[in-house]
DNA sequence: CGACCATTTGATATGGATCAAGCGATGTGG
DNA sequence: CCACATCGCTTGATCCATATCAAATGGTCG
C-alpha cells in the first residue's frame, strides 16, 4: 500500500523533465518470472528493488553445509529487495509464476531527496520490513507447534479469505523459514488437524478452525 | 556514526526559531540508567529512540512461558528503540550502566520532513537495524557452535580491541540472544578453549586466538 | 570470613533430526 | 485410456544435540 503509494506519486505528480523521474524509468515494465525463477542472487548489486504485482516470492539464503534458509515471503503488494548496502544479502525466486515491478533505486532515492513523502514511504517499507524480521526472529526460539502456528496465523493475516487458506509455497518452503525438516512441518500440521485446530483439504489449502488455539500456541 | 551525524546536523545547522527543532528539545539531557534499569517496555509510547553514549543495553521480549528473548545489544553509538508503528515492540533495558541520550521522535520525524539528509539518515539508522536482524535471524537455526561463535565474531566486530573481548552482557543474556541454555553456552565456551580458538583469562573477558576456526564454524 | 550470585561441570531426558518407506496426485508416453 | 514414473507429502523407527535437573566451583562484596 506504501509501496503503491511510490508509484502512484511518482505516476502522478507533476515531474520535471529529468528521464531519471520519468514515470517510465522509475517503474518501468512489469516483469514476468517463471516457478522457481531467479530474480536476483545474494551479493548482486541492489541497484533495482520489487514490487509484487501477482504470485509470491521468497529470499533466502544458502548455509555451507547445504541447507537454506528462506528469509520471507512476499505476496501481492509488498515490496522487497530494498538494500541498506550496496548489495543484495539475500537471493530472491519466484515461488509460483509472478508478475513483479521492476523500480530503480537510484531514481527512488533521488526522487526522496526532494519529495519528504516519497523518504517517508522509503522508511516506512523498511521499517516493516524490520518489524517482520524481529516477528521472524521470535519465531525461531520456539517449539515447533509454536512457530507452525505462528506461520499459519501470519499466512492468514496476510492472505485474504480470513479463515481458509490457500498456500503458494512447499512443505520445504514452510521448513525453510521455520527452521524445521519437512517432516516435522508435516507431523505438526497432522497433529493440529487431529486436535480439530486446522483442517487441510488439500496439502495447499488449510482451514483455521480454532485461531483461539493457534494463538494460545503462538503465544 | 550516521546517528551521530543527525545529532551534529540538528545542533550545528542554522535552526528557525521553533521550540520542536531547538536542539534542547531535540536532544534532551543525557540519561543515566543503572544496571538492570528499564529504559522503556514494550507497547508502551514510542515517543522517543534512543542513542547509547557509554554502557551496553539491550531490547528483549518475555514469552508467555517466560522465557526471555534478547532481540539486540546496543554499544556506544548505537541507536534504539526507533520503531515504524506507534508502540515500542521489545522492553529495553541497561545491561552496565549506562548513558543514553533520549531523543524526540516527532522532533526528528518533523525535521527530516524539510532535511533530506535528516531523513536519510533515518533509513539508514532503519536498514542497519534490518540488516543486524536477519544476520540474527540467521544464527538462530545453526548449531550451538555455530551461534556462539558467530555471537563472538560480532562482538569482536564491534567492540573495539581486536582479538580481546571485554563482554559488557552475562551468560544468561548471551543465551536468551541465541535461542540457547546457559548451560549450552558456558560448555560450548569450554570446547572453543580446549580447542585453543579462544581463551577465557576471565569469564567476561574473552580472546579470540583464531578467527579462522570461529569463521568456518559460523560458515 | 561467610553469603550470594554467576559460571562451570556432570548425569539424564527429550524434541526434533535423520533415515527409511509408503502413499497420493499429476503428468507422460505407449 | 491406462501403466508407469515422478514428485510432494505423510508416516514410522531410531538417533542425537541440546534441554533439563543437579551439584560443585569461583569470584565479589559486606
Amino acid at each position: 500500500m506504501l509501496a503503491q503509494s511510490i508509484v502512484q506519486t511518482t505516476s502522478s505528480r507533476p515531474v520535471p523533465n529529468h528521464s531519471l523521474t520519468g514515470s517510465i524509468d522509475l517503474i518501468g515494465a512489469p516483469m514476468p518470472f517463471a516457478r522457481n525463477a531467479e530474480i536476483y542472487g545474494e551479493n548482486e548489486p541492489a541497484d533495482y528493488f520489487y514490487k509484487v504485482i501477482s504470485g509470491a516470492v521468497r529470499t533466502y539464503k544458502v548455509l555451507s553445509d547445504g541447507r537454506r534458509q528462506i528469509g520471507s515471503f512476499y505476496l501481492p503488494g509488498d515490496v522487497f529487495g530494498l538494500e541498506s548496502g550496496p548489495a543484495h544479502t539475500f537471493s530472491a525466486e519466484a515461488i509460483s509464476p509472478a508478475k513483479v515491478l521492476v523500480i530503480k533505486r537510484s531514481a527512488v532515492t533521488a526522487l526522496a531527496a526532494r519529495d519528504s513523502t516519497v523518504a517517508q514511504q522509503l522508511l516506512a517499507i523498511t521499517g516493516r520490513e524490520l518489524a517482520r524480521a524481529q516477528d521472524h526472529l521470535m519465531l525461531l526460539v520456539k517449539t515447533a507447534q509454536e512457530r507452525v502456528a505462528g506461520f499459519l496465523l501470519e499466512m492468514a493475516d496476510r492472505i485474504a479469505g480470513r479463515n481458509e487458506v490457500e498456500l503458494p509455497m512447499s512443505r520445504q518452503d514452510i521448513a525453510d523459514y521455520l527452521g524445521l525438516t519437512i517432516e516435522t512441518v508435516s507431523r505438526t500440521l497432522t497433529q493440529l488437524e487431529h486436535a480439530c485446530t486446522i483442517a487441510l483439504p488439500t496439502s495447499r489449502r488449510i482451514e483455521l478452525r480454532n485461531r483461539g488455539a493457534l494463538h494460545r500456541l503462538n503465544s
